[in-house]
RNA sequence: CGGGGUGUAGCGCAGCCUGGCUAGCGCAUCUGCUUUGGGAGCAGAGGGUCGCUGGUUCAAAUCCAGUCACCCCGACCA
């Protein structure tokens, strides 16, 4: 197997690097697009299945639309149409017949979810209406990147309506904590609560919120969105209710969205020069053991402890651990690869457990225990490896944390002028919290200047008098600006 | 669309400048034996329209022209 390029002397290289050897995607015929293979996949399907549970927990339910939408549906909102225009993929013919109205690949959902949802809505007792669907969606980028951005993604899209605006304000921030708490629990990837720019913005939305991650080369993640949508798509599609009080009203919406795009948040975010590093929670398989023998009765022996190991840690509780399931164990019993093979290749692929067993532990009684993260062997007591993984498994996942947190948190700096921001972004890049006058134009002139966007404003922002770095105009709060994906 | 790069075995590449004899190497695959605690060793085997088209030449992977494809960097991307 070819070298990983280092982290340090080509990250983008790096990081497709890591894609390929970790077996996560792969090129697909179609440029631009991706095949997702097993082991991104197994991903995938772990952050599903959380993030599908808290939608559940707040009271959404998945449905599904289809994929096609009328070219109408997508003009009938002036600001959506505008914005996703350039990067849509069209059907213009089907069944060996031009289509009488061209057919569009959804970018996104909003159109022809309204055109539902104004069928469906008759009164406020049928709000809220709370509905998420996981999905396939296409935006024709010119520029794609394996999970970062691709022209075809897997992603979820929640779409819900309420009664009034401040309860679809209150979804909007509640969908925006549900993945805040996604980010930080379970991928042990810190991030940046924030509301995005005029000019940053949904297409059609109000308002958009987000979360903003930092990657190891310094640049800014988009790592999740929930909009406020008010009630222009409502509008556009007469989705109307009759009020409590007897009169009509438009539905308040939000939409808010996280895609495929996570899992290259999580490699940017923890992996190393030796491959991938996935967080216990997020990890398909939590420990892989790795049987070591020479002569046949050791390898009976080896084997039938191995198995022996294999159940009981399966059977162990590990609540403490919130893996979201049983421990994930198994074990490799290939014997045309040798062990050190094996050590090599689930290092790679970012296993967080590594458990060696062979004749010197039998004798002793003991299990070697590796860690992905730290590289750290620990000798423990056979009878205590099950409790042992669950905690180790625990420090891992906080350790994957504390390390990026601190790693964020040294790469957030304050900012007073112009010269000192555009020596930061060259010298550190990270986030760069400062005054700005609060226009688009001055906005759009740092951007072309110095390729840094204003990742968001934070929700945490205080009230502070200030001067903005480009035109010295007043600011009363400082945001946050980074070179992003 | 601009800048750079690459097309030679399943994968990664050398050879090209300075044309020449049977097109080579590593990994992978297959066979056999020895191995197995950090990507095993030895011996053998299979696998090729040298991206495509045309030109120059006694002779082209190599030189020339054209063409196609892909990759990287930018432009684009709420």
């Amino acid at each position: 197997m070819d070298k990983i390029t280092k982290r340090t002397e080509d990250f983008s290289q790096w990081y497709l690097d890591i894609v390929q050897h970790a077996k996560l995607a792969d090129y697909s015929p179609v440029k631009g697009c991706m095949v997702i293979r097993p082991n991104g996949y197994a991903i995938w399907e772990k952050m599903q299945k959380v993030l599908d549970g808290k939608f559940k927990e707040t009271g959404h339910q998945n449905a599904y639309f289809p994929m096609f939408i009328p070219e109408s549906f997508i003009h009938k909102e002036a600001e959506h149409v505008e914005g996703f225009s350039p990067e849509l993929a069209i059907v213009t013919t089907a069944g060996g017949k031009k289509l009488e109205e061209p057919l569009v690949v959804r970018p996104t959902s909003e159109t022809i979810i309204n055109s539902m949802f104004a069928k469906w809505i008759q009164s406020y007792r049928d709000l809220p209406l709370l509905i998420n669907q996981w999905a396939n969606v296409v935006r024709w980028e010119m520029r794609t990147r394996p999970f970062l951005r691709t022209t075809e993604f897997l992603w979820q899209e929640g779409h819900t309506c309420h009664e009034t605006n401040d309860d679809a304000e209150e979804e909007t921030l509640k969908m925006l904590e549900v993945y805040r708490e996604f980010a930080e629990h379970y991928m042990a990837m810190p991030v940046l609560c924030g509301r995005k720019t005029d000019s940053e913005k949904f297409a059609g939305a109000v308002k958009t919120y987000c979360i903003e991650a930092l990657m190891q080369d310094g640049k800014a993640l988009q790592a999740g969105t929930s909009h406020n949508l008010g009630q222009n798509f409502a509008k556009a599609f007469g989705t109307e209710f009759q009020t409590r009080e007897g009169g009509r009203d438009f539905a308040w919406q939000t939409s808010w969205g996280v895609s495929t795009r996570l899992i290259g948040g999580m490699v940017m975010t923890h992996s190393d020069d030796k491959g991938l590093v996935i967080p216990p929670r997020l990890a398909p398989l939590h420990v892989v053991i790795v049987p070591i023998y020479k002569k046949p009765e050791e390898k009976d022996a080896v084997i039938s402890k191995a198995r022996l190991l294999a159940d009981s840690i399966r059977a162990w509780p590990s609540q403490k651990a919130d893996l979201g399931g049983p421990i994930s164990v198994k074990i490799d019993l290939d014997e045309t690869k040798s062990p050190g093979w094996k050590y090599a290749e689930y290092e790679v692929q970012g296993i967080p457990l590594r458990l060696e067993l062979g004749p010197k532990d039998l004798a002793k009684g003991q299990v070697v225990l590796a860690r992905r993260d730290t590289s750290e062997k620990n000798f423990v007591a056979m009878n205590d490896a099950p409790a042992e993984i669950v905690k180790l498994l625990s420090q891992i996942q906080e350790g994957l944390f504390e390390k990026a947190k601190r790693f964020r948190d040294e790469n957030l700096r304050i900012v007073d002028s112009y010269d000192q921001f555009k020596e930061v972004l060259e010298k550190h890049g990270g986030f760069i919290s400062a005054h700005w006058d609060g226009t688009a134009e001055t906005e759009q002139a740092i951007k072309e200047e110095t390729k840094a966007t204003i990742r968001c404003i934070p929700l945490d922002a205080t009230e502070e008098e200030g001067v903005c770095i480009k035109t010295g105009k007043p600011s009363k709060r400082r945001v946050v600006f980074a070179r992003a994906y």
